[in-house]
DNA sequence: AAGCACTATTCATACGTTTTAATAGCACCT
DNA sequence: AGGTGCTATTAAAACGTATGAATAGTGCTT
């Protein structure tokens, strides 16, 4: 605890990061940890011509072996001892800015989200996080507050900062996204995570909706309910109508009726909490409605809590006499009370999917190969928990 | 929804975009619509040269009359407005990368996170994330994962890139951190939040814990609860000492006996979901041992959650046989069934405060002033919903 | 008539890299 | 003896900006 004893782990800590860096080194030695010492007050000014003066060599061939350039395979073993030695030893670590100027090259892919308050963002993010991080990448965070203003505006500031990439998170998302194909197609790599598209603008990584509606619907079908109330999403919102398609999929396949008076809509709201009202209040509605069910299929794990308040609140309880199932599997549901059964969206893979997707296109543009969008529609996990029973 | 649409609507948008930027124009022109659709392919490539060539001035000018340079009081508003209509009829931004590696600032801040699925961290994210838009700068976001070794290499990659600042979300924290301290202290404003910290390395924001944990329990015993059990923090939280503290306060001031046979411990788990499931264990070991109890006072709102998920499984209504507090007030506490009573963080104005503390920060660098480490402790504040109950 | 202060503008350089093209030595072939 | 191909190294030119020092011109003072 001593100062002492801080500064030992300092240079320890930085001797061990010499050798396990997760990817490749990025160029140049680590700072010893001296040299960290030292460099206190005056920030590194350790250019890469003095690892030249140091090591005897000019800063050109620093340079190329330092960055393992092409050129470095007619470079002699002991030159490159010496020269590394000498980067070292000054704790010499490459400007990036210098750098990003010359190569034209940003390491950097922009993150753009709607709105980080919606639950869902959170393992979707580990996931893009993690993966930009194995390939070296760091992600600069937006969220648009689903805001024009603010939306247009990061776009400007993303592109000022020759992000080499973007990622969007559009899941509750209540602007029109579609000049950002226009805008950006030709130039910069650009994945889109919850909102369908098709053409080759921009790339698209969403869960399959329809077959996750038939899961849900399935679901509670196979456990004997035939009195289901449905919660559908907003119409803004991309994934409502694929995800009601399933549903009336799945009643024609068991030959269920629905019965239109049990079909209620969320409202257009830019909030994606709001869902939780709104699932409260319509489920309040239909049990005032006295018409009889044994079950609700929310739109999300949100309204689905809601419901389930509404339930409690009317001496329901749940599963015992009325079953929910959401949608999203949002970190919350299986904390809930009763655990919620739902759709699972596996979000942090879809979000190493979509910065997947990005870093090929990056590499693409590099090679200057021509780089088609993908979409991506991947499948969702029906996750059965308590808040579902059997009338059987 | 034709091409020729999607066209104008992105002249439109940045027609607009050139009249609204929430702060001061950050130099130069915007791109104009006839550009933007110009620049496609080759990315825009008109540099500070060109616009001297189309006003008829020197680079220097141009520059100085762009940046609002202090020389700009010498030019006269015919010259500038000429430079301005070039610069914004060719389009022209500013080269961020050349602009950095002169001037040696990156209008950047690292957010260095501990673990990001924590639900603790989505609200203070969104206040670091809208106080640094409102001072135009960007944040790069970091998610440590509680380990080491991506600690270090963020932290290298950061300084690398030559953030202006950093902010440290590290309320759930099992890292010893103070080497960071020793670090950067000198050459970059960092302030950390939700870990106690003193002397004047760097500067933290925390809530105060005592008061939280006083309030918790004051609100239990106002309800007539007399037996209560305890869920602590783990030891090797910062959080959970003074929390307990102020519990052992409240008690005394009430007169409150505390049973210890009551009192449990949550392990030491670098996982934050983790204290549901130990709140679930441990409360039904509570139960199991029966000792009667009122109330439970719970570490955080996981561990309420969970202590009301092994409550239910027993049969037992929350809060008609047992009253639970939490603390933090989670996005999910105004959601869960019941809502839960518990002490609020003001994480979104805690993450403001850092963010502040650290723009400061770097205004005090620029002007070489020294810069004091500030230490802000917040007032939580009880909020009382309805899993807690009065047995009076 | 020189000196000064202010206005208006520009030249030239530095920021720290990466990379192209060039130099030069050597060996091998014909 | 000249040509070719390989190895080892470097000089010099970008990349696009910001800025300190310099250049002139103007009007005003002394």
């Amino acid at each position: 605890f001593s100062i002492v004893g801080a500064c030992l782990t300092l240079v320890v800590l930085y001797c061990c990061s010499v050798r396990q860096p997760p990817q490749k080194i990025q160029a140049g030695g680590m700072r010893s940890g001296i040299a960290v010492r030292h460099s206190k007050g005056n920030a590194s000014m350790v250019t890469i011509r003095d690892v030249a003066k140091e090591s005897g060599f000019s800063s050109t061939t620093v340079s190329i072996v330092l960055n393992d350039a092409p050129l470095a395979r007619y470079i002699p073993p002991v030159t490159k001892k010496r020269i590394e030695r000498a980067a070292e030893k000054l704790g010499y670590r490459p400007n990036q800015f210098a750098r990003s100027l010359r190569s034209k090259r940003s390491h950097t892919v922009g993150v753009m989200v709607f709105d980080m308050t919606d639950p869902y963002c959170t393992l979707v993010l580990r996931g893009i996080e993690n993966t930009l991080y194995q390939a070296s990448y760091l992600p600069i965070l937006t969220d648009v507050h689903n805001e024009r203003s603010r939306f247009e505006r990061y776009l400007e500031m993303l592109l000022d900062r020759r992000i080499e990439g973007l990622v969007v998170l559009a899941n509750w998302l209540f602007l029109d996204i579609n000049l950002l194909a226009d805008l950006e197609k030709n130039s910069i790599p650009t994945s889109i995570i919850g909102c369908e598209l098709k053409g080759d603008a921009m790339s698209s990584v969403i869960v399959d909706n329809e077959v996750g509606g038939y899961l849900a619907l399935e679901h509670l079908h196979s456990l004997g309910h035939r009195k289901i109330a449905f919660i559908r999403g907003p119409k803004a919102l991309s994934d409502s109508s694929p995800r009601w398609r399933g549903i009336r999929n799945c009643a024609k396949a068991c030959g269920l009726g629905i019965d239109s008076r049990l079909i209620v809509d969320l409202p257009e709201s830019r909030d994606p909490l709001s869902s939780f009202d709104a699932g409260q209040k319509l489920t309040e509605d239909l049990i005032k409605q006295k018409r009889a069910f044994t079950a609700i299929l929310a739109f999300d794990d949100m309204t689905a809590f809601g419901a389930i308040r509404a339930l409690s609140k009317c001496g329901l309880r749940v599963p015992e006499h009325c079953s929910v199932t959401g949608f999203d599997d949002v970190a919350a549901s299986a904390l809930y009370t009763p655990p919620l059964t739902t759709v699972r969206q596996p979000m942090e893979a879809m979000g190493a999917g979509a910065v997947d997707i990005v870093l090929d296109g990056i590499k693409s543009v590099l090679e200057k190969r021509e780089v088609g969008a993908e979409h991506r529609k991947v499948a969702p996990e029906l996750v059965v928990r308590e808040s579902t029973r059997s009338l059987l």
